[in-house]
DNA sequence: TGAGATGATTATTC
DNA sequence: GAATAATCATCTCA
């Protein structure tokens, strides 16, 4: 309370000579004579610089009697141009800020994830673009698409009740201010334009909270996304169909099991792991990348423990043959071009059981058709398929069951060999009917 | 719930 | 740049 007086010492402005008082003075609403002013003016400053010495009912007293001065209005009117002049030119440079770039980078993420702004499907988006970089599968993509959706609509709700809450604090706390400020003007020189600054003053504080609200929204966008976007969270296994279509092809191929790029996209459309996205690490398609990671681990898998794996084999040999026999058996009847090669054939490749996944290795190789061959592998074939179902069913062969696939495909540094050999899961002679010659590779 | 299976990633090698 | 080996993270199943 006790500010006038120190601001009209401490700048040392006498009031007398203050245009505005003087203005006020002569457009006669003060006194007439110049002796009667002075008189006025220096009994309201000794009041003034008094009042803090009285009791609380004196000083109340007095309070009323100046407010109820006829001198008041001016010398309200000069107390407020001064501190205009002293104190806002002070802080005025300071006032003019330039908008936060921070905030303006939160703001523009804010609205690009679909969380500020108008509501644009709840961030579909930012979920299409971040499923597009998994590459993902269809229909368990639709799944984490509306999860992912939901969750960002959820932190879209939580933001914009929290700043919802803060706009009204805002509001209010400035509604409060203004008016207390309003109030103590009948006291003590408060501009409207004071109150303007502190207003903005306000504003500018609860902005800062506003932006880390909006910092912490964007934080917990980015682990959504983060999450989202890791690929390791969302593995999921090959449907049974893909397994097979590989493991078909890894037994068929087992001398050397690395398929060219070509045949690697051919998989991945058969087995049906289905993406255009490409690769950001390298230029291969996620899908070639599944295949090949497919390929790498069944490799090392498999020269890891050759044992485990011969029952696998033995499996793939025998459907194999028989898919062989059977469409062997067609196919020297159709004797057509378009019909698939034998199984023995080299790197024939046939799904013929599973109906729409038939799949010629042969285009997967590069390999030409030869129709010709048809015919002539027919006897080997069956001869093939009677020795697997030797070995597996019981027939009272030489071999035992252990001996019917042999990893002839490795070699003894525990590579696979680099030239081409008559594959695996083969009758023991390895003679021309060997089911998984793979000459092609 | 734990063990094994399996797809993906990373570092290293050639 | 591709393959390998090791490892991680998740899934599946008993």
């Amino acid at each position: 309370m006790d500010e006038q007086p120190r601001l009209m010492h401490s700048h040392g402005v006498g009031m007398a000579g203050h245009p505005g008082l003087a203005q006020h003075m002569q457009d006669g609403t003060a006194g007439t004579d110049g002796e009667g002013r002075k008189q006025d003016i220096g009994d309201i400053l000794q009041q003034i610089m008094t009042i803090t010495d009285q009791s609380l009912d004196e000083a109340q007293a007095r309070k009323h009697a100046l407010n109820c001065h006829r001198m008041k209005p001016a010398l309200f009117n000069v107390l407020c141009e001064i501190k205009e002049k002293t104190v806002l030119s002070i802080r005025g440079a300071q006032e003019e800020e330039p908008p936060d770039p921070q905030l303006m980078r939160l703001d523009n993420m804010l609205l690009a994830e679909g969380v500020a702004g108008p509501e644009k499907g709840g961030g579909s988006a930012a979920a299409a673009a971040a499923a597009a970089a998994t590459g993902g599968v269809g229909a368990d993509n639709s799944a984490e698409h509306s999860d992912y959706r939901a969750k960002l609509t959820q932190i879209r709700q939580i933001y914009h009740t929290e700043l919802e809450k803060y706009e009204q604090a805002c509001n209010e706390f400035t509604t409060h201010v203004m008016n207390l400020l309003r109030e103590q003007s009948r006291t003590r020189p408060i501009s409207p334009k004071e109150i303007e600054r502190m207003v903005g003053i306000i504003h500018r504080k609860f902005s800062s909270i506003q932006m880390q609200l909006k910092q912490s929204t964007c934080e917990a966008v980015m682990i959504l996304r983060s999450r989202f976007l890791d690929a390791r969270r969302k593995r999921r296994n090959f449907n049974k169909q893909a397994t097979e279509i590989l493991n078909e092809y890894f037994y068929s191929h087992l001398s050397n099991p690395y398929p060219s790029e070509e045949a690697k996209e051919e998989l991945a459309k058969k087995c049906s792991i289905t993406v255009s996205q490409v690769s950001r690490i390298k230029r291969m398609s996620r899908s070639d990348r599944n295949v090949s990671n497919w390929f790498g681990n069944k490799r090392i898998r498999y020269k890891k423990n050759i044992g485990k794996f011969q029952e696998e084999a033995n499996m793939y040999a025998a459907r194999t043959a028989v898919n062989a026999t059977s469409v062997s058996a067609h196919g020297s009847q159709a004797n057509s071009p378009s019909t698939p090669n034998s199984a023995g054939s080299a790197g024939s490749f046939n799904m013929s059981n599973s109906g729409d996944l038939f799949m010629s290795v042969q285009s997967l190789n590069g390999d030409s058709y030869q129709g010709g061959q048809v015919g002539a592998n027919i006897q080997s074939q069956v001869d093939t398929l009677r020795h697997v179902i030797s070995q597996t069913g019981g027939y009272s062969d030489s071999l035992a069951a252990s001996q019917m696939y042999s990893p002839q495909g490795i070699n003894t540094n525990g590579g696979w060999q680099d030239a081409p050999t008559p594959s695996s899961v083969t009758s023991p002679t390895e003679g021309p009917g060997s089911v998984h010659s793979d000459t092609s590779n």
